[in-house]
DNA sequence: TCGAGCTAGTTATTATATTCACAAGTCATT
DNA sequence: AATGACTTGTGAATATAATAACTAGCTCGA
């Protein structure tokens, strides 16, 4: 999936830019080389001009970029100058982490309604919502324009909740079950999955004690 | 980084294989082949038969792969079959959430010990761990063989936490803040960052609002 | 025992991504 | 105005990864 031919890895690594150009903006740089950039980043700067080109003419030469109007363009492209409305499904331990850990929700995004199959825990109140049952989640994806749905739920319900999502018309999913979920092509999925982070990590751990390290004898 | 000439995309993907191979387990089936066992992940069966031939020669033309087999053989490869002792530095909002949430914490990893600099929490039990200043950080992790850190402080504090971890020894960190860190090439680091899988997800939400549903004139 | 139908492992091919290298443009200084 | 030190954007070259295609081997049933 690359909209517009861009690749999907320089897609990935936009919002990295942002988030380094808003540092900058915040430290009151107004100028930034492709140089400076890649080095608070580690990317190479040969990189970040190739992924800047997919998009314009961002950059002056003998300059570099101006932090804002880079950072804007930016923000642009990826849509975080629009507002989107998200659903969390799933109110459990991880669920209402999720909801109540203010770095979750980044701006431009909206958790506008919470569901969860359980009874005791339709009714309440989770962060200024009223938890809702499952059966509501049609309706109110479609009436309230939700767009991006994120799964908390145990793995065995996961696939039958994002079927439900797709359904109800949401368009993109983040997802926090360890599932490899399947969903239609014009959905986008994307997995949070600590577990495969720190079990393809153990394999480097030995890969350095078996050979970095001399034998004992 | 691909130690002993194995890609990193590869490595990335065992995690992924090892799990199915568990499910399949579970479900008593004995035999898989890399077309079944592709059709569960989404993935080609070449790219499996691929993955794999890294590794060794784990099946049986005609026949596929034994489950239980495969599956111990790729835990083996990851160092999954062995116990790896963790630390958690930072005990706020995220850092309860991640040694509360039942499913974070896999099979093989104990977190052994529990850090952060605010005074007030130092002290108080989390999940059965004292929280320790951070002045107990190097001496603990060297003591208790600790090679992996999971970091869950607020930005401004990660490169230092980081640091730090390295400095005593960790050999991996799984990161939450939202900072691209940097570490030494003989530490692994992965970031788990929510807020970037968003912000890139919303490009292609645009796409297709641009380009799939027809203008409103 | 033989043959049809599978399937792994592997080599070759294609596709994708990254890096290099350079022309062209900018700016400060003299 | 001319010089030198930078820096972008980009086409070419390289490196990496994914896929396809093929060979050899296994299994099962007739």
């Amino acid at each position: 999936m690359d909209s517009a031919g861009v690749p999907d890895v320089v897609v990935l690594r936009l919002p990295l830019y942002v988030r380094a150009l808003s540092q900058l903006l915040d430290a009151r740089s107004e100028l930034v080389s492709s140089q400076e950039l890649g080095a608070l980043l580690q990317v190479t700067p040969a990189q970040i001009r190739k992924d800047l080109s997919y998009f314009g003419r961002f950059g002056k030469q003998g300059r570099g970029y101006n932090v804002r109007f880079l950072r804007d363009e930016l923000k642009q492209i990826l849509g975080l100058d629009r507002h989107w409305n998200a659903c969390l499904v799933g109110i459990g331990n991880l669920g209402q982490a999720i909801v109540n850990y203010p770095g979750f929700v980044p701006e431009g995004f909206d958790i506008v309604a919470a569901f969860d199959s359980y009874p005791e825990l339709v009714g309440t109140l989770v962060h200024g919502l009223t938890v809702q049952p499952m059966t509501e989640l049609e309706g109110c994806v479609r009436r309230e324009g939700i767009s991006v749905g994120v799964v908390a739920v145990p793995a065995p319900q996961a696939q039958s909740v994002i079927d439900q999502l797709v359904d109800a018309g949401v368009r993109g999913i983040l997802n926090y079950a360890p599932v490899a979920a399947q969903v239609p092509a014009s959905v986008v999925i994307r997995n949070i999955d600590p577990v495969l982070s720190l079990q393809s990590m153990t394999f480097y751990l030995l890969q350095a004690a078996d050979t970095v390290l001399p034998s004992m004898s």
